[in-house]
DNA sequence: CTCGATATATCGACACCCTATGTATGTGTC
DNA sequence: GACACATACATAGGGTGTCGATATATCGAG
């Protein structure tokens, strides 16, 4: 059993942190179009801000979970992110964490009430 | 349906909250019996620091979401904790939307490898 | 009587997200 | 050509909450 220590504020900045590994998995990506693409894949449930996005892209690049390299599109610069080795194991390793105290939480949870539609 | 904003924020607060919220459904308890009980309950995996856990009951009483009484055991004195039907309320509400949270959020994640034992 | 467990409470340090602001380029419109 | 708006990246400041440390007080064990 993975050992013990929650805490729920590594767990809140975890989320965000997966959430943008887990968009790069379908290719690489500059930050705006993450911001974008999870917007519109979650159903407007997740909305990254740009100054909550940025120090995150700049986290996980230090952290050498994402690697990033400038492109030029015409005069305008972007910079495309692509997921590392490291990144794709600590995406998976992660979201197997996150299923842990997930599945953790709603044991302590009262059941939902089966409410039909 | 729910829709709007999700903030990581309110998220992770609200589990700290749900939790002491839930240990509450078995009937009435003081704090450090709460932070037992959920540690017990869980196996470990959640733990409330005692600067953590008082807050948030004198939150949850602020809020009147729980409703405390001093009981005198003896000496010692302990402030004895019981649900309110708004707490109950409260509790089953932001339950769901924690499901509907964490559903849309292991849509977007990978699918956890069925890597068994 | 001293140590540790029980029981509650508060304060300062630290980390993080969010709002606001700034820079710069591309496009559409008049 | 001038202007507004969307694209694209970046950072500083404010607010809020958890965590560790500290304090008070009672009770049982050695």
């Amino acid at each position: 059993m993975t050992e013990k220590g929650f805490d729920v504020q590594d767990f809140a900045r975890g989320i965000h942190e997966l959430l943008v590994l887990s968009s790069l998995q379908t290719g690489e990506k500059h930050g705006y179009q993450i911001a974008l693409d999870l917007q519109a894949d979650s159903n407007d449930l997740f909305r990254f801000k740009h100054g909550t996005l940025y120090p995150i892209l700049h986290r996980l690049e230090g952290e050498g979970l994402i690697k990033g390299s400038w492109s030029k599109d015409g005069g305008r610069r972007k910079k495309v992110y692509s997921l590392t080795g490291k990144g794709r194991k600590h995406l998976s390793g992660e979201t197997g964490r996150v299923q842990e105290i997930v599945s953790g939480l709603m044991r302590l949870l009262p059941a939902p009430s089966e409410v039909p539609a």
